[in-house]
DNA sequence: GTTAGCACTCAACGCAAACGAGTGCTAACA
DNA sequence: TGTTAGCACTCGTTTGCGTTGAGTGCTAAC
């Protein structure tokens, strides 16, 4: 037996009550729904084949029905539409970012914090996964240590500390960040060995030194070296279906352990929208949770957003928020020609643009 | 009437007690202690005395007694002994940094976490103020925006972007870099007006480049610019005193705001050692908690951690615990001598330690 | 000053009755 | 043949009420 057009109407019609309210939803309040037109009695009957085809569940006999995880799939995959976001609300996001300029994590910590306020659900982010570099900088730190401070194409930074051999001066640092930065730069993040290679040519040995760089580079490259931002993770909480503290505890902990978050999300880079929903995900505790996606570009670089909230999730409108936010941000980070790269020489690279 | 031997006695196994179990505490308890030796009715009389001195406060006739805030600041301040960490926790947490070596930012998010787990409480740290600067380095980042990259005396690392001037080349800020680092490294803090006049005349009338120097500067050495580590936050959601979800709610969300903590603990940087106890914190939904922070030192720096926990919090571990975190933390966070300051010509400075 | 004893209080527990939201089924209707 | 009114039935929730028991305060005796 197929859905036919009534049938659907019905589930999500039921779907749609139960996303607001959190309550079995019995087949009165549906059949005196606005345009429905059909009786209790009627609308029982078509409940009853949708609990047999699976897409509804009673959590007992005098109760209404619950959407199934698969009626939740379905509503996702087929039924619901996704308006644009309202002219007001998105102008309002916009002017979040229109007087920034700053840190690349700084903006994302802002543009989290504002997805889950627009969205009233937890939302996380990753940065823009690096696809060049643009620039490499050695910093003095101590004696024996400095700080490479890597500007990548995307515009964001990255810092790691490594190892000096003894007697290099901050002079031969910045000579030696030069070197690099003009055979790195502009090259693709799939080069970095080729390019490493003939670095190392011309570094006359220094063999410790190199391996050090190296190594820096590639921890830095790492898709999920840098943090996870999570804003409104209490939000949760506001939700009948985490009144069990237990279960609030148990997501709640797993919220904070960066590494599981930045897996679920890279997993996620570069799919262009992604729902995950309830049993899809494995993660301790997120059993009842829904994960959207939503990938957004700077540059060359491709970095996730994603909401989680309950499975009974606002996903028209969540959506909707995410891809207001995703073309606010790519205009806010956009980076700009003619970046760090190179130093005089390369003046006329960015101008094909503009 | 003053609290002779006997009634402090009583009142700290009925605080003992409380803090255990959470439970309101009954006089036949008390009584049936190990060494208590007097019957329920004595106990009786006096849990009577000392809920009229306003040590105690029963939720109704027929259930036991419970603490007040007031029982809480006397334990902290005369009762409670506070022990010294038992070797084989104490070497544990040694080892957890031993084998460290990275970031400044890194080291603090460890700690935390560790702090958390040790206690099973919420935990909370910000990085030792800065007192002097290292180094100073501007790396190219736009054609119009370089970040400025600061390293501190206590050997953390701050950043910040700011606006340049068309045409100032990578080199060009590299010659700046040195020229502001000579001036500003080994100066305290607060020489920075008088240094950055100096720096000023050797510019040549570089004005607007200046300007912007110094507001990143400031703005990075004000005491809350960087981001405060908290850790365990879901923890507080196991104890019971916040079983209603408002209110955990209404807790973790002020947890999530930084700047609110950041106030919190720069307000308390520098005391060796304090604990506020329920309404002695204003911070929303903080009314039923105890913050315990004790000041750590780096170097010059100064920087707090603090344990949140409920109002019956166990006060006596939780400050050993941190008393040995502060210990391994100065030992794993000391800069090392001779660091990043001025270049070849500063050789000699350092020596005079060792 | 301490304690045994006792009346009293009151939240918590258990249980039964009443309630009502919802179902499934049947029979009548268009 | 699909729709609907009607009705018996189910079962979680609410309400009311006695019982229990942990704990108190008070009094009188030691």
């Amino acid at each position: 037996m197929d859905l036919d057009e009534r049938k659907f109407r019905i589930l999500q019609a039921i779907i749609d009550d139960y996303i607001t309210t959190a309550m079995p939803v019995g087949s009165r309040t549906i059949s005196r729904k606005q345009g429905m037109g059909l009786s209790s009695a009627t609308i029982r009957n078509e409940m009853s084949d949708l609990e047999e085809l699976g897409y509804l569940a009673s959590p007992h006999t005098s109760a209404g029905r619950v959407p199934s995880y698969r009626a939740y799939r379905l509503y996702v995959d087929q039924i619901m539409r996704v308006s644009s976001l309202p002219q007001t609300e998105y102008s309002l996001l916009s002017s979040i970012f229109s007087s920034r300029m700053g840190l690349m994590e700084d903006v994302l910590t802002s543009a989290t914090q504002a997805l889950s306020e627009l969205t009233d659900y937890t939302s996380v982010m990753i940065a823009p996964q690096t696809s060049s570099i643009a620039r490499v900088q050695l910093v003095p730190l101590t004696e024996t240590t400095a700080l490479m401070v890597t500007v990548t194409g995307e515009g964001a930074h990255k810092d790691s500390v490594l190892r000096i051999p003894p007697g290099v001066t901050p002079d031969h640092l910045y000579a030696l960040s030069n070197l690099l930065t003009e055979k790195i730069a502009g090259r693709d993040i799939t080069q970095l060995p080729a390019v490493m290679q003939e670095f190392y040519q011309e570094m006359n040995g220094q063999r410790e030194l190199f391996e050090q760089l190296m190594e820096s580079l590639k921890k830095q490259m790492q898709p999920d070296a840098h943090s996870v931002h999570v804003a409104g993770a209490a939000r949760l909480l506001s939700h009948p279906e985490y009144s069990d503290l237990e279960k609030a505890r148990n997501l709640l902990s797993t919220l904070e352990t960066q590494d599981k978050l930045a897996k679920l999300l890279t997993q996620r880079n570069g799919l262009e929208f992604s729902v995950a929903i309830g049993p899809e995900l494995s993660e301790e505790g997120m059993q009842d949770c829904s994960l959207v996606t939503v990938s957004y570009r700077v540059g060359g670089g491709v970095g996730t957003m994603g909401v989680i909230g309950p499975t009974r999730m606002q996903y028209g409108r969540v959506i909707s928020v995410m891809e207001a936010m995703k073309k606010v941000m790519s205009e806010a980070l956009i980076p700009q020609k003619g970046s760090a790269g190179q130093r005089k020489e390369e003046k006329d690279e960015g101008k094909q643009k503009e």
